[in-house]
DNA sequence: TTAGAGTCTCCTGTGCGCTGGAGTGTCCAG
DNA sequence: CTGGACACTCCAGCGCACAGGAGACTCTAA
C-alpha cells in the first residue's frame, strides 16, 4: 500500500509560512516576526521567495510558547535556543532564567501588597462628606 | 517697611513653565504635557507666547502626583480634576476609583501567586541532568 | 488565461507617560 | 546691540510583541 501524497508537507521541501500557521496556531504575522528575531531559522526560501520551515519548527514554537506563558522574554528565549542550537541541553541555563523570574514575581509581590496596604488604608477612614477645605482639592487625600 | 519685589511670582502676571517646574519638583516637558492633555490648564499665554500658570497649579501638580503614586492613569486623574473643576468634590468620585484600583491589585496578586506557584512547582522537580530526549528542547519542560 | 489564495517587503500604529532634540523665538542684563 | 537663559512648536523614540495595511509577486486549479 502506497505511501499518501502530502501535497503541502513533503520533507524534502518545508512547510510554507501559512500552514505553519496553521499547525500551530501563531498567526502568520508573528511567525515573520520571530524569524526575523532570529527564534525561528528557516531552512531556506522556495524559488519564488517563500520562507521554506522544517518539522522541527513545531517543536520550536511549542518551546517558544511554553516559555512565553512562563514570563520570559523573547531575548531571554533566544538564548535558551542558541544554548539548545550550540548542541547543549538548555536546562541549566533555564533553570537560572526561571529562578529569575521567581524572584521578580516574588518582589513585585512584595510591592503590590505594600500597595495594597496603602490603598486600603485610605479608604479605610475615607469620609463621604468631609470638611470642605478650599486650600485641597480632596480632603481626604488632603491634597 | 516695603514689600519686597517678587520677580516672576507676580500673581497679576503668572507663573512661567520653568519656575513652576522648580517649585513643583517636575521637568518642564513634563508640564507641557500635561497642559496639552488638559490636565493642568494654563491662565493664558503672554505676549510672547509663554504659558502662564497660576498658583493654584502648584496644588494641581501636588494631587497629580499624589493620585499618580496611587497608581491611577492620567486620563483617570483628568476625570478626578474635571470633578473639582465642575465645583464638586471629587472624593466620592477618587474613592470608587481606588476601589477599582484595589480590585485590579488583587485581581494581580491572584494572577502572580498562581503564577508563582507554576514556576516554583517546575523548578521543584528540576533535574540538573536529565535523560536527553531528542525530541524536546527541554526535558525538564517536555517541550 | 485568469482568478484567487497565499506570500513577500516595507512602513506605520498600539499602549503609556513621558524624554530628547532641532530649529526658532522671547526676554532681560550688561 | 549682544549674549545667554528661557521658552516655543513639532517630530521622533522608548519598551515590547506584535498587528494592520499597501502594493507587488508567486503559485495553483479551473
Amino acid at each position: 500500500m502506497a505511501v499518501l501524497s502530502r501535497p503541502a508537507t513533503n520533507p524534502t521541501v518545508g512547510i510554507r509560512i501559512g500552514e505553519l500557521a496553521r499547525r500551530s496556531g501563531l498567526p502568520v504575522k508573528t511567525l515573520r516576526y520571530y524569524e526575523d528575531l532570529g527564534l525561528l531559522p528557516a531552512l531556506g526560501r522556495s524559488k519564488g521567495g517563500y520562507r521554506l520551515f522544517g518539522e522541527q519548527s513545531l517543536g520550536r514554537l511549542e518551546f517558544i510558547r511554553r516559555l512565553k506563558s512562563l514570563g520570559l522574554r523573547l531575548e531571554d528565549i533566544q538564548e535558551c535556543l542558541a544554548v539548545h542550537d550550540a548542541g547543549e541541553l538548555p536546562c541549566g541555563y533555564i533553570q537560572r532564567q526561571l529562578q529569575r523570574q521567581i524572584d521578580l514575581v516574588d518582589e513585585r509581590l512584595r510591592e503590590l501588597r505594600l500597595f495594597r496596604r496603602e490603598l486600603q488604608g485610605l479608604l479605610q477612614n475615607w469620609q463621604s462628606a468631609p470638611a470642605p477645605n478650599k486650600a485641597v482639592i480632596c480632603p481626604n487625600l488632603n491634597v
